[in-house]
DNA sequence: CGCGGCGTTGATCTCTGTCAATACTTGTGG
DNA sequence: CCACAAGTATTGACAGAGATCAACGCCGCG
């Protein structure tokens, strides 16, 4: 583990919480996973005896269904947390995860979180408030599926991406867009029709390059009901 | 406070590892409050101190939107608890409750809540285990707004209505198909039109009465990739 | 009896998925 | 260095699903 690493550990309020002796309990004193990408970091229906955090790198996690298709629920990125809610059903993962670029991740052991929660209670309103954030983020989901349009959530997304809230703003596409497709809940072809509508708000695409003209118009738009065009 | 619904609230996995004295502080031996019909319990925005168990009744959490549009969320009944998660984030409720039924509901005192589980940690794995409930309940939504089509999502709906697995069952739709058609992301219409497509999956509707010829049937239906009729 | 809430049905239109063809990019091997 | 293949993105044509708007039927209630 790198200090650098370290520090990026320490920034969640989760870790900070700990201490360092327990950080390093629960992490065991390993190094961070590499993965490819593609590589599988567990599958739907694993055992749920850990949790992730990721110093590098995307990944998604996903619903594979009976009949073959996937549903990817979430993407992490770098500084986040993923699966922490999944342990504490003593059961197994809801999702399955993989990598979708190279990543640097590591794996937060459960039991040893348990040992370090009753020591310390005050750790359990941390993992609380994470699980807390991530309903949250769940519950916008789906209130974005029942409400918005193919074009709408696209400009979520992308007012998403980059955190600001006016003015220009141009921003790389992290993964692929048939993954952002996935995400939103719609077609590679509707994503890429989606975009070019968005054009007319002043949103210029090129390769994985994507120049917002005015934030605030598209976030007026977004949020609208009905939509023009 | 009945024997009856000291009973109910002690089947929850969550009440029964507090024991007698923990529930009695945190529910701060207050009795249960009655709710109307359309009766507001919360709004959206409102500090997250308190936590909600269900006696009797249904209530929607929705998400109440800019535009004035509500996305119904999730529906809860008798035995259930809701909003645990939002009062671990020192904040505010992200959705509004109303009770769409006469209810009877006893607030948790989030306060109380934490001394609790100072005293006894264990407690927070209970409550992390009721948080990864709700979040795989989230997961399912999500999975089900994107793959599913109309009838397919009533079809599991339905399902879920009844607990059973196999052979015939009649059950009653707990509220209006409007509210129903929220919750599945639909309008009304659809809701109608989608109910009446099932007719040919043995799917008999009477009022708010739906008996199901076959569930095996209706679930494969469910789960099935394409969608013929 | 008339009114209002709720649910269904019908007509129409728009959006999005599907299928297919076509660029564009990247990597590979000769 | 080029030819080719494979992966990825865009575009077009089309069909079907679901939303929308409107009318109507049903039922409970004053």
């Amino acid at each position: 583990m790198t200090v650098n690493e370290w520090t990026m550990l320490m920034a969640t309020p989760l870790f900070r919480a700990m201490g360092p002796d327990i950080v390093r309990s629960v992490i065991q004193s390993r190094a961070a996973q590499h993965f490819e990408r593609g590589a599988q970091i567990f599958q739907q229906g694993d055992p749920a005896n850990s949790f992730f955090f990721i110093f590098e790198g995307w990944v998604k996690l996903y619903r594979q269904r009976e009949d073959g298709e996937e549903v990817v629920v979430t993407i992490c990125t770098a500084g986040e947390t993923f699966a922490e809610g999944a342990m504490f059903m003593g059961g197994r993962y809801p999702v399955s995860a993989e990598a979708v670029s190279m990543a640097r991740i590591i794996r937060v052991d459960g039991g040893a979180l348990r040992k370090a929660i009753e020591q310390q209670p005050q750790l359990a309103f941390d993992m609380l408030a994470a699980a807390s954030a991530h309903l949250r983020l769940l519950v916008a989901q789906i209130e974005q599926l029942k409400v918005q349009s193919v074009p709408q959530r696209i400009a979520d997304f992308l007012l998403k991406q980059g955190h600001a809230d006016a003015g220009p703003l141009t921003i790389a596409l992290p993964y692929e867009k048939a993954l952002i497709a996935n995400r939103l809940g719609m077609t590679p072809e509707s994503f890429s029709r989606g975009l070019a509508k968005l054009r007319t708000l002043g949103v210029e695409v090129e390769r994985d390059k994507v120049r917002i003209a005015d934030i605030s118009k598209l976030t007026r738009y977004a949020r609208k009901k009905a939509v023009d065009s």
